[in-house]
DNA sequence: ACCTAGATTGGATAAAGTCCAGCAACGATT
DNA sequence: AATCGTTGCTGGACTTTATCCAATCTAGGT
């Protein structure tokens, strides 16, 4: 993740111990947090920290491509780290538990012209729902 | 989309102006209005109908499996009333317009056992983003 | 060490949705 | 048609999530 800040650093980011602990914060495969998770654990390792700045700085992350925003059904966006190699979600309708899922095939192919509506499709988001094993014994 | 109001009725569904004028605001195709937008328009028909019998009567509308929550990436959820045609949506990522799409394949086919975590996977939503053709021109 | 563009703060505000107590009315029954 | 129990409706207060902004601070170049 130390790499991120790297890659940041050279297209002109300031770097701030702020922006370092939310990089932190976001390292790690399944790794979903909202805005408040990150704000919370931030907190935890510098106190000052404040909500906007955490707003800021996801919002940055993501113009940049660095993390995705994921919108399972959840009220709150979670943000996903893992930008680079690109997946799908596998959520559980009870718990809300997100795992990242590679599916074969690639549902891009799958939309025909005439289903396009004239549209340029740059991109597509899979979420699979179900219910998790932890969720299934209860 | 009165036979929507018979179904209901059959559940045991009471009757109700309020619930009829939220059922026709919903009625169409690429209909995918916020609940606030169903309010304006229910209110429209009917002014003395409150958000929060909008609110409860689209949840219920959900629950009972006759309209579709749609999570684009917007801020507010979107109601789908065409629930029984399964299709996935074709979202503008500038103007937030939205079409129904029918991709070829069957995504839940391309999730193989060793990428479900023990999950019991019961349903797939896919969501294409582009550029309408409108926004395109401009 | 200094300077300035850019970042941070916290509090106010907005937007979306939920909750609740009291009133209204659907429709079954007679 | 009138009654009545149950369910639905209302409107306002409240919660959650997110954004805005003016004042203040700081990273990093010189």
């Amino acid at each position: 993740m130390s790499d991120l800040l790297e890659r940041l650093r050279g297209r002109g980011w300031r770097m701030t111990a702020q922006r370092r602990v939310v990089a932190e914060v976001l390292a790690g495969d399944h790794v979903h947090l909202t805005a408040d998770e990150v704000h919370a654990r931030a907190v935890a390792k510098l106190p000052e920290i404040s909500r906007a700045t955490v707003y800021n700085t996801l919002g940055e992350l993501v113009t940049l491509g660095e993390v995705l925003e994921v919108s399972t059904d959840k009220r709150a966006k979670r943000y996903d780290p893992n930008a680079h190699r690109p997946h799908h979600h596998l959520v559980c309708a009870q718990c809300g538990a997100i795992r990242d899922v590679h599916p074969t095939g690639n549902p891009m192919a799958d939309l025909p012209d005439s289903e396009r509506f004239g549209f340029t499709v740059s991109d597509v988001e899979v979420t699979y729902r179900g219910v998790c094993p932890n969720c299934a014994k209860a």
